[in-house]
Order: structure tokens, then sequence, then C-alpha cells
DNA sequence: CTTGAGAGGTTTTTT
DNA sequence: ACCTCTCAAG
């Protein structure tokens, strides 16, 4: 994603002539709701759109529509999603539906939109003509810098929280000058904060709430360009609602000013990022700040049988504070809600892979079936499972393709090239692959740049002139020099080659003993760069080698996780990754109390309702069939934990479930659930003939015991030998104990 | 500078 | 259990 000026903008002149025919071909298929929603008056509105009720086509209809009657020019609009995915989607199902050249149109996420903002008013903004945008992990090193400089303790201040801190303080608007800090330990955070925000200034960088922020000040700040957006952007449809931010509305309220037109599109019971700042709670300030005369609720769903639309519904209920919406479908009642409940993790790994198997014996395909989880660990056991049953899967989530370490270091040179003074590029690669540049002279070369207020480049051509070429300091800088000097004339491709070879890197991992990978991938950035300059050469002014913008590329879009979409393979993610998707048949593993509800959720404010959104999220991807699977025990951290069958289970009416196995599994005593009733807290009666049971352990794991102090509790573990016998007994509100046998004096109950 | 042992941590994620 | 990071020895 990456800007145009104002001026070049394609679409303008674009002239629409409309025949009520293509008209109707637009809106036709649209159900009275989806219609109202798309033919809404000029005026601020918000749509409940549940899930699989036509959301996307919805909104994307909607700005053909506006376009299509005349009610506004390609241009004269903004439309906002969260991720590209998103973005490119709403774009290609535009371009469908209306002869338009998309180019020029304002459509993207928040961060590509302000990027270009920015991009186009960098002088107003403070920044330099090139500034590159921290990712994650760049962000992450930028403020271990920091806190070195100012000799923080990084024990005391963790850099991962220094992060998140800094990163919510953004989120809400506030800068170190206007955040609140009573005590030491937070007047530390703040000054840390300040000094990180000084050093982003000073070496050109912003990271991705800086963009935001950045951009939102701006706006506010400057009324002249505030002013020309509000003139410009007379519609403005927003996308995924319900995640967004306290900035990203402050932003959104700022762009439309008194008199533009919102149409916000949103899921108050698919919000399950709140952990990442979304706020909820903005769609009821919208409603009143907005005087919405129009919530339309979309709740026909056109994804799933009933039954299944029927289960989510009754699991939904359970929340308070609802927007409040029933979905309901005009399929048939289809199948019931399979349930299974696995021996341990194996078992359940094992059932998924015959049941997987046997579908796709039926006929299924392989990739329109999913296998979501709640955290990412789960799916070791269940790709075990796969593999030795020959069933090809795809995992999603992990590393995306720009933020590998080997595509992170090509781009670290290029760059540099682009640009010496970069810091960050200049850090990451200015020992890798190593010449000699230990943490000495690097301390010697940062120590230097700080005395001189200089970059560590200037600070390095200081000390060693043009550079020698060879070893060292006056290699690297030799290196650079050489490379850019290369690199003139040459197209983004070439450079893209000039930094994987001239580096050193492609050498260097060729010598590895499994950097085979790794040149594959830095030979798919050549690719990469090929494909880049093909999608966008119209878009890049003459002259331009594209560097700049795929740079910024690179940053914004960390490209696909994984390759090879197109096989035929089981589809397995986290449940939060599933969010948008839909599946033929959907596997949802691991319902049990603390893994599904997570133990972590209850500790946060209503986190036990985002968890049964997320539940809502699992169970509303499915089509045709369900599958709910838990198990008595699984391995978790190493050790063996015993869970009890998830409460959103329980809230399902049995009239919808077939159990697929018949083992009786005890259920809790469910009357004194008003205390602590969640994590592994709560267990059950383990099998007792349990083959991990080592014949010098006392009690059986699951059995109850009674303890002087902590009172009733149930054996959930133990380590050590004959000797050393410790035991892990669980007391419920008394918590997770580890006791010695040797000294506690344990009951049986 | 590279290597290996030990410690610590382990929900979810996009940009 | 397993992965990542740190620190000391080679």
């Amino acid at each position: 994603m990456f800007f145009i000026l104002e001026g070049c903008l394609t679409c303008d002149n674009l002239v629409m002539t409309i025949s009520n025919s293509q008209q109707d071909s637009m809106l036709g298929g649209l159900n009275d709701k989806q219609l109202e929603a798309v033919t809404l008056p000029a005026q601020s509105a918000l749509i409940l759109a549940g899930a699989g009720s036509g959301k996307t086509r919805v909104l994307t209809t909607r700005i053909a529509w506006l376009i299509q009657t005349g009610q506004v020019s390609p241009t004269g609009l903004l439309a906002v999603t969260f991720t590209n995915k998103a973005a490119k989607e709403m774009l290609t199902r535009l371009t469908s539906m209306l002869p338009i050249n998309t180019r020029g149109m304002w459509v993207g996420t928040f961060h590509g939109l302000c990027n270009r903002l920015l991009r186009a008013h960098y002088r107003e903004a403070g920044l330099p003509q090139t500034f590159q945008i921290l990712d994650t992990s760049d962000q992450l090193s930028a403020i271990k810098r920091v806190m070195k400089v100012m000799n923080v303790d990084d024990e005391k201040f963790p850099p991962k929280q220094v992060m998140g801190y800094i990163n919510s303080c953004k989120e809400e608007g506030l800068r170190a000058h206007t955040v609140e800090a009573y005590d030491p330990h937070s007047q530390r955070m703040r000054e840390i904060f300040d000094e990180y925000d000084k050093q982003c200034q000073r070496e050109g960088v912003v990271d991705f709430a800086e963009l935001l922020l950045r951009c939102y000040e701006l706006l506010g700040r400057d009324a002249n360009i505030r002013e020309h957006y509000q003139s410009r952007f007379r519609y403005i449809l927003v996308d995924e609602f319900q995640d967004t931010n306290r900035l990203q509305y402050q932003w959104l309220k700022l762009l439309a000013g008194h008199h533009n037109c919102v149409f916000a599109v949103g899921d108050d019971d698919q919000s399950i990022y709140a952990f990442r700042g979304a706020r909820v709670g903005n769609m009821r300030d919208f409603e009143k700040e907005f005087s919405i005369q129009n919530v339309v609720k979309l709740e026909q769903n056109y994804r799933s049988h009933s039954n299944i639309l029927d289960a989510a519904n009754a699991i939904i209920s359970n929340n308070n504070n609802r927007l409040g919406k029933n979905l309901w479908t005009a399929a048939g009642q289809g199948e019931p809600v399979r349930l299974y409940e696995a021996y341990n993790d194996i078992d359940e790994a094992n059932f998924i892979a015959d049941e997987v198997k046997m579908l796709h014996g039926e006929g299924w395909a392989l990739s329109d079936i999913a296998l979501l989880y709640r955290s990412n660990a789960q799916s070791r056991v269940i790709e075990h499972a796969l593999f030795s049953n020959n069933i090809p899967y795809r995992v999603y989530g992990g590393l995306r393709f720009f933020e590998r370490a080997e595509i992170k270091h090509a781009m670290a040179y290029l760059r540099l090239v682009s640009n010496p003074e970069d810091d960050v590029a200049m850090l990451r690669v200015i020992n890798f692959p190593t010449r000699g540049i230990g943490a000495r002279s690097l301390e010697q070369l940062q120590e230097a740049a700080r005395a001189q207020n200089c970059s560590l480049w200037q600070a390095a051509i200081n000390k060693v002139g043009n550079g020698k070429p060879g070893k060292g300091l006056d290699g690297f800088v030799a290196l650079i020099k050489q490379m850019q000097d290369d690199a003139k004339g040459l197209t983004l491709p070439e450079m893209a080659e000039l930094a994987t070879t001239m580096s050193g890197l492609k050498g260097f991992y060729q010598l590895e003993k499994e950097g085979e990978d790794r040149i594959a991938n830095l030979d798919e950035l050549i690719n990469a760069a090929v494909t880049f300059i093909n999608n966008n050469h119209d878009a890049l002014e003459d002259g331009s080698d594209g560097l700049l913008e795929f740079l910024t590329h690179a940053s914004l879009e960390a490209g696909e996780h994984q390759a090879d979409v197109g096989a035929d393979a089981l589809q397995l993610m986290t449940v939060h990754a599933a969010k948008g998707l839909e599946f033929q048949a959907v596997f949802i593993s691991g319902l049990e109390e603390g893994l599904f509800p997570h133990e972590n959720s209850t500790f946060e404010s209503n986190g036990l309702e985002e968890e049964r959104r997320l539940m809502y999220v699992a169970v509303t991807r499915a089509r045709k069939r369900l599958y709910l699977s838990h198990a008595q025990s699984r391995m978790l951290h190493g050790q063996i934990r015993y869970g009890i069958p998830s409460r959103f289970l329980d809230e399902i009416p049995d009239a919808l479930l077939k159990r697929l196995n018949s083992r009786q599994v005890q259920k809790p005593n469910m009357s004194n659930s008003s205390m602590s009733n969640y994590g592994y807290g709560q267990y059950q009666s383990a099998p007792s003939n349990s083959s991990e049971q080592k014949s010098a352990m006392p009690w059986k794991i699951g059995q109850a015991v009674a303890h002087a102090k902590f009172g009733q509790g149930v054996v959930v573990s133990y380590e050590g030998n004959a000797n050393d016998m410790r035991v892990q007994i669980n007391f419920g509100r008394e918590g997770m104990k580890w006791l010695a046998m040797e000294y506690a004096k344990l009951e049986q109950v």
C-alpha cells in the first residue's frame, strides 16, 4: 500500500451512466434488510451484521450503489478495514460490480490510509519524506536500545511490557506529556516512552500506533488539511467496527466532522480483540454521538444449518450487555452438532484424524474442513496424528514472509541502500553475516553517534572515512557504499538480488546446515519484488525505482503465512484466525474449562464474555457439520492436566447434540460453583487404570485428599522418586500447591 | 565469535 | 513439552 499524491487521481472524471437494469442486477438477490442498509439515505448509520449475514456484500454494494447513483464519486469516499485481505476483497468485489478503476480510491486499512495521508503531508506531520515503519520486532529492539542508553533495569521494566505500555498509550491517543503517572514506576515508564519517541523522531521512523496517532494529531492540528479531507470524504465506511480502538474511533470522528456520513458495520457478538485495545463500547458511543436513526440489523444467516445456528444463539444468549440480535436461517435443521468426549488429547487427535479421513472418503474436500483450537500449542498433538494418518494439512499462524529473519536482513540492506542513516536497519545487519564487529565495537560506535548527535552511519563514516574493503567496520562502510553505487539505475528486483548476494547473506546460508529454506525465501524475495513492480507500475511515479514503496509495502503487509495455498489440505488455525472464514465442516477441539474458556480470561474484566463470543465465532464458522470435542486430560506445559468439559458445552441445548461416544464422564458438582470455577482447578475422577501411574506413587492422580491447612483438594500430578516425592494438589480456592510427601500430612478422603 | 547449558515463559493478533 | 533467550566457556 503506498501513496498517491493529490491530483493524480484517476477516477475523478469517470462519468457513471447507469441503466435501471444495471442497478437491478447490482441490488438483486439482497434481502429486505440488506437492501435497506445498502440504500440508506445520506446519513450516518450502524449496521449490526450477524455472522454469515452477508456483511461484506452489503458494504461493497453500498459503495457501488452510492457511486452508481451519482451520490459520490469514487474518490469522494473512504472505506477502512483492519486487514489488507479485507481491503483487497472489497476492491475485488467492487471492480466486479462497477466498471471503475479502483486505483486512487481510499480503500484500505487504518494503517495504510494513515500512511498514505502522512506521506502526502510529511512536512506538516513533522516527518522526513522517507520515513520508515517499524514492525513489532523493530519496535522492540528500538525500545531495548533506548532503555540501554537510559540505564533502565530490564528486570524491573521488561521491554515487552514497556512496548505494551507505549502502544496502549498511543492507542488511547496519549503522549508522554499527556499520560498520567503518579507512582515512581509509571513515571519511569513515561520517561522511557518520551525518550523512545524522541529516538524515533531522530531516526525518522514510526511504529504502527504512531502512524495512527501522528495522523490523528495532524488532522486535529492543521485545519487546512482537516477541512480538505472532511470536504472530500463525504462518505466513510467502516468494516468490523466492533474492533476499533479508542484512537481509531477518534480518528474517524475527526475525519467525519459534523456533516459526513459514516456507515459502520459491525457485530458486537464477534468482538474478540479487547486484549489488543478494541472497544466494543465504540458501537454504543457511535450510536449516541452520531445520533443514529437507523440501526439496521442483518439477522438472516446464509451460512449454517439451523442446528448449528441455534447452538450459537444459545451460547451467546448467556452474555449480558449485548446490543441484541438473533440469527435465523431459511436453511433446514441439518445434522445435529456432534460431541466427542476424549480420554486424553491424543485420543481427541486420533478421533479427529479418523473422522476427517472418513469425511474425505465421502467426498468432502479437505480444504472445506477446518480444525479450530483456542491456543496454538494445541496444534502439535493434532499435527502428529494427521501426519501419521497421511492427511495433508495447513497450519495458519506463525511467521509471515516479511517477518522471517533472512528476509528482514535482506530488507535491512535495502533500507540502508535507500537511506544509510536508518539506525534500525544498520543495527540489524552491521554484523550479519558476521564481519568482526562485536558488541564492544558496536557500543563504541553507538557512543560516538550519541556524542556527535548523529546517526550510526555518520559516526561510522567519521571513524573510517570511505572504508576499505574487507572485515570490520571499514568493510561494512565500503560494502554499503558499493551497494549504493551498484544499485543506481537498477530495477527493484535487481536491487533485491544485490541485497541478497552482495551482502553475503546467500553465501552465509549456503554454509548453514539447514539453510536451504532460507535461501529459497531469499529467492522468493526477488519474486516478490517482481510481483510488486508488476502490480504497481502505473501507480509509481516515472523514474521511481519503487524501492521506498516496496519497503513500506513490506512493513504494512507482512505477506501470506504460507505459500502453498492452493493444495487441498485440512485447515488448522486458532479460533481468532478463523474469524471471517467459513467451512463446510468444523471441528472445535479442547473444549475444557481452563483452555476454552481460557483460565487467564477470568482475570480480565468481562474476559469470560469475550471467551463466549470467541466460542460463538467458532461455532458460526460451520456450514453443514460441526464437531465439538474435549479431553479428560491433556499434556500442557509438560504436565498432565485434568479438565472438566467447557461450560459452553452445557450452554448448548441437549436436543441439538449428538453424543458420539457413551463414555460416562462424571460431571463436577455445579451447585458450589459460585467460587472460582475456572481453570484446571475443577477436576473430575480420572480413570483409575491410568497407564501413567507409577508404582511409587502413593496417591492416584485424581484422588481426593485433605490437608490440615489447605483443606480438601485433588491430586493433579507428581514428580520425583520414592525418596523425594512431591505431589501437586489442586486445593480449589486455595490454589495449586506442590507438597513434599515426606512433610505434608495428607489424608485420603 | 560460536556453542551449549540453563533459565524462564508458555492465550488470542493485525498493522 | 518445547521454544527462546541469556550467559559463560571454548
